[in-house]
DNA sequence: TTGTTTGTATTATATATAGTAATACAAATA
DNA sequence: TATTTGTATTACTATATATAATACAAACAA
């Protein structure tokens, strides 16, 4: 999987890092049970710092996306199963609420946000119906 | 309107100003043309620094939200026109991908999505049909 | 005119975060 | 035993955040 990080960017690049690997998991680039780079070859391929890498993966692990083994590195977690049920969390739900507020202040009608969100869950590989 | 501010948290004060404002015009607590407090009155209330308030209204005005006279203060601009060929800004469309991957990943399904989205668009004064 | 209120600019200071760099350590493995 | 892994530690620099004090120009009221 092709990783790009914006160094002019107001995103930390621990924060971009991760998020690409969330995106890169959600659309299957990423295969569950896959092994990533080493934090240091990583580090490397990208041009900036080991530690900056293992904060990216310390926080994938934290949030359950990644697991981690001392000697076999990092690799892609389980899915969660779908659950139609699965309440949102608080986080979702206030981030989301903003960008609602944001969209519809910029004309944006609600019908075609949703065609918007559906056409984004389209991209991704995971079952979602 | 009323707006709290959460010192603990890791979103900056200024940020979390300009959301709650924005949040707050989408919702209709805040009605078009409406006077915002001055800069040194809303610092006061919520207990922060003059600059810190004076940095979320430049941010909204900037952003085309606020229109700002020096002499009569800070009022909420006019609304945008609903459209529905109204191409959804890059920025949002980047933050709307990550959020649903999180929520694909997390075992959200398109449809709960969906549901979530109508739920806060109804919550929004903003005619959005 | 004079005085006040407005947003805004400036300067200084303190703190926290981000990122890099170098080094080292424990665990796992060949 | 030697190497590779994630991880911890320490030090340093740069930037962002927030506060504080002060000042200024524009707009208005008296």
């Amino acid at each position: 999987m092709l990783i790009s990080l914006k160094l002019e960017s107001e995103v930390p690049l621990y924060e971009q890092l991760r998020n690409e690997i969330i995106l890169g998991i959600a659309k299957g680039l990423l295969q569950p049970e896959e092994k990533l780079p080493t934090v240091r070859q990583l580090a490397d391929e990208l041009g900036i710092n080991n530690m900056t890498v293992n904060k990216a993966y310390a926080l994938l692990k934290q949030e359950g996306y990644l697991v981690i083994d001392r000697r076999h590195g990092a690799k892609v977690s389980l899915p969660f199963k779908k659950q139609t049920s699965a309440a949102p969390s608080e986080q979702l739900e206030q981030k989301l609420e903003l960008m609602v507020a944001e969209a519809a202040l910029q004309g944006l009608t609600a019908d075609s946000f949703h065609k918007l969100c559906s056409a984004i869950y389209n991209k991704m590989h995971i079952l979602h119906n």
